[in-house]
DNA sequence: TCGCTTTTCCAAAGCGCTTTGGATTTCGGC
DNA sequence: GCCGAAATCCAAAGCGCTTTGGAAAAGCGA
């Protein structure tokens, strides 16, 4: 509980309108008593209440962001701590609070109801998104600037979003592994409700379409993308009859799950068996260095939570300025986990 | 922006009093009238103003977590996502924003003082204590209940805190590598300026001392804990001329990172060369079945943020509670990467 | 029916800020 | 030295809620 704007006008003897103004470089105040009420706030370390001035402005000043935990599997994806750490940054400098709920994802859509219809919050960040997504509807009805980080299909409502290129990436992948002879391509790929990683199987299908291979369903798995996920993936895949020669993994961690897999058969990656992976840059796990692990289709989570912030804030600020989106493309990084089929 | 108290009131021919109190649960309001305006809240779907409410009673209603990251490493350490999603649980039902802010960590004192100045919480989360944090005194001084995950010391202050046994847990997964044989143990730290790591050192030290063994330098390292890290730690020290026939890692992340030097060595774990690890029980790392991967000092950081949230909501309820602290204990579970020396 | 206690409701002030609509002072130009 | 305009400042209302201090209505025993 610091000093309130009429402590500080009164020990100053100026009107609490004055000091207002003082304050927020409204021009109607004589440049040296600006001064002198600033000094006056550092010394006495006045911070303006956010309560009484978002009271006041009818601005919160505050996104909310609404995290779903997966209520069968109880697993918080990884990505969103880069993501925040991302976003929170530019709020930060932005004098935007950031406030975070967890939820379980079936009470997801009260959830953005109740921080709205509270006041608590001008504008809301999205995870998650599945193929077909209700909470874009319930948005677009609430009247509310929001951003999606990803997509969603089969939505009526225009809305802004911002993704990176999934279709694009994992067909560039797959056309990486057919160049270098690859014929049978396993997908590793994450639950495929959520809209990333139904565009990644459709990228994958269709360049081995336009390769004239027909998909195998033994060679493509969905599941919560867990380290066992890919180790078992890997295992059981590679007991086949006509086993893939290359993988393509949702994520470092599936594909660290893949690496132990043919590990403990004794297979090598690279020589014996190749590995594509999408990398978000997580920073406890680089992919970097002369030469990466992994083959790599690479996109920082946290630069997308930084522009996705940015765009949300503007959408804040100018809610006309109608709905925006960035399609950010991924680098395929080359690293050790590729190499040409063995035969 | 749904309706206002005044509206709702005006449209049931009610005074705003008799509506607050009717919501709040007042005994002087008759209880049909109560019904009445309950129904009439619900179909309008009234919620009241946070910012208002908070404003009339003084209390925020929310909790504030600071989030540093290593402005050197740029690292988030992926615990938060996993304590932070306990955490929130607890908020949720209590009624309690989460309001997170992601700071560098040279300017975390200030983004402290910040927050609480302005009114925007009740109550602050202190994440990553170093050995002497000086947080501590800084928050003892802002009036304000504050909790620390984890603990620091030489700090004059008393503070309430929840850790892990962090020198037990690594004094015990020593010995048990010494009862294993092992004379040559590494220790796989994290840094050793924050809290935690430092424990865990004293904790192996100790070890090694009370089994009359000199701890050796070479075989020590601190760093921030990725997974190359553990990599590079594995494929230096077995490079040694004495190499070390057991491991301690401070994390699963820093435990892969071992794996994968190993097994890129040619040498099993389990057999070749043992690893203990301490496991945080991320959701996408899990460390169970039959026979878990590594042999771990486990505790769930996510259940962590549950109790850690419930001891902050009660020191904001009754500041005069007293310091709280609780000890978690973690449980050495037993899995295939331990076995007796090779000799 | 009267006087008293309870019950049930309300008017108004206040939380800490912004902002509208003046009031007062200062200043340039003649 | 006088006048209108520009520069400075301020009083007061209001944001949406809670809460104090009554007031009116109802209930009760006699």
């Amino acid at each position: 509980m610091g000093v309130t704007l009429k402590q500080l006008a009164a020990s100053l003897g100026l009107s609490p309108t004055t000091v207002s103004r003082a304050l927020n470089g409204f021009p109607e105040v004589n440049a040296t008593t600006r001064a002198r009420v600033r000094d006056a706030a550092l010394k006495a370390n006045y911070h303006p209440n956010t309560r009484a001035k978002s009271l006041a402005t009818g601005r919160a000043q505050a996104i909310g962001h609404v995290i779903p935990v997966s209520t069968s599997h109880e697993i918080v994806n990884p990505i969103f701590a880069d993501f925040i750490a991302g976003a929170g940054e530019v709020y930060s400098r932005s004098g935007y609070e950031m406030i975070l709920r967890v939820v379980a994802d079936a009470d997801e859509a009260s959830a953005y109801g109740n921080l709205i219809a509270r006041g608590a919050v001008d504008g809301v960040m999205v995870h998650g998104p599945r193929v077909h997504d209700p909470r874009v509807d319930l948005l677009a009805g609430l009247k509310i600037p929001f951003l999606i980080h990803g997509r969603t299909s089969n939505v009526n409502a225009p809305y802004s979003w911002l993704d990176i290129n999934n279709h694009r990436s994992f067909h560039r992948a797959t056309q990486f592994l057919l160049d270098f002879g690859h014929r049978r391509i396993a997908l590793i790929n994450g639950l495929e409700d959520m809209d990333f990683a139904s565009r990644r199987r459709n990228g994958y299908l269709e360049a081995l379409a336009s390769a004239g291979i027909a998909p195998d369903p033994l060679l493509m798995r969905q599941a919560e993308m867990t380290e066992p996920y890919g180790y078992r993936a890997a295992q059981e895949m590679m007991q086949l009859p006509d086993p893939p020669t290359a993988y393509l993994a949702s994520s470092m961690i599936v594909a660290y799950g893949l690496r132990r897999g043919f590990s403990d058969l004794g297979l090598k990656l690279g020589r014996d068996v190749s590995v594509v992976t999408h990398d978000d840059e997580l920073s406890y796990l680089p992919n970097d260095g002369d030469v990466p692990m992994f083959t790599a289709t690479q996109s920082s989570v946290r630069e997308a939570g930084r522009r996705a912030a940015r765009m949300l804030l503007q959408l804040v600020t100018d809610p006309d300025c109608g709905p925006l989106s960035e399609l950010m493309e991924t680098s395929l990084v080359l690293g050790a986990s590729t190499g040409p089929a063995a035969r």
